[in-house]
DNA sequence: GCCAACGTTGGC
DNA sequence: GCCAACGTTGGC
C-alpha cells in the first residue's frame, strides 16, 4: 500500500503544532473528530506513515506549520465516553464506538511556514482541497505532487 | 425521505 | 466579532 498524504486543521488555542512538539513521543491522539468523512478517513484510510500536513485555523494567517505523521492503528475516541469530556457522546457505545481517531507524531519543522494565502498563490496547488471555499472538513486527503510542492516551499529542517 | 431550522467552522 | 458555507437534526 503506497503511502498517503493529509492535511489535518487544529485551532492553536486548542491544540497546537507546539503542543505536539511537546508531548512525550511528540506524539498525540487526534481526539474529538465529530464529522463523519473526518472520522473515516482515520479510521478506514490512514496507514501508519502517512504523511500529515499540520495545519493551523482560526488564526492570523491560517496554514500549514508543520509535517507529521500517523502512528499506530486507528482505534475508539476514548473521549466520546468521558461525560466530563466536551466532546462526549452519549449515544456512542462501547461495543460499537461511533468515533475512531488515529495517533499523530511530529516529525519536521517548516523552515518557512506556509499560509494559506501563500498556498493559494502556488502553481500546482490550484486544485488542494484547504484552498477551496467553504471546505471545511477538518482531514483532507493531499495528493503525493501536492505534498511535494509543499515540502519544497516549507523547506523542513529537523525539529529542534 | 424531505427540508427548514439550527449549530459549527473558519476565513476575514 | 461577523457571517457565509456547510453538516446535522428532527418534525412531518
Amino acid at each position: 500500500m503506497a503511502k498517503k498524504y493529509w492535511l489535518m486543521k487544529t485551532e492553536p488555542d486548542a491544540f497546537s503544532w507546539s503542543d505536539l512538539k511537546t508531548a512525550p513521543g511528540r506524539t498525540e491522539m487526534w481526539d474529538g473528530v465529530r464529522n463523519y468523512q473526518a472520522r473515516n478517513f482515520m479510521r478506514d484510510d490512514m496507514k501508519p506513515g502517512d504523511g500529515v500536513l499540520f495545519y493551523h485555523s482560526r488564526v492570523n494567517p491560517p496554514g500549514i506549520v508543520g509535517l507529521a505523521s500517523v502512528t499506530g492503528k486507528p482505534y475508539a475516541d476514548p473521549t466520546q465516553f468521558d461525560p466530563d469530556s466536551k466532546y462526549y457522546d452519549p449515544k456512542s457505545k462501547t461495543e460499537d464506538p461511533r468515533w475512531w481517531l488515529v495517533d499523530i507524531k511530529a516529525e519536521r519543522d517548516l523552515t518557512r511556514p506556509v499560509s494559506l494565502p501563500e498556498l493559494k498563490e502556488i502553481p500546482g496547488l490550484e486544485d488542494m482541497c484547504v484552498i477551496q471555499r467553504g471546505m471545511r472538513l477538518s482531514i483532507q486527503p493531499v495528493t503525493a505532487e501536492e505534498w511535494k510542492i509543499i515540502r519544497r516551499v516549507g523547506k523542513p529542517k529537523a525539529i529542534g
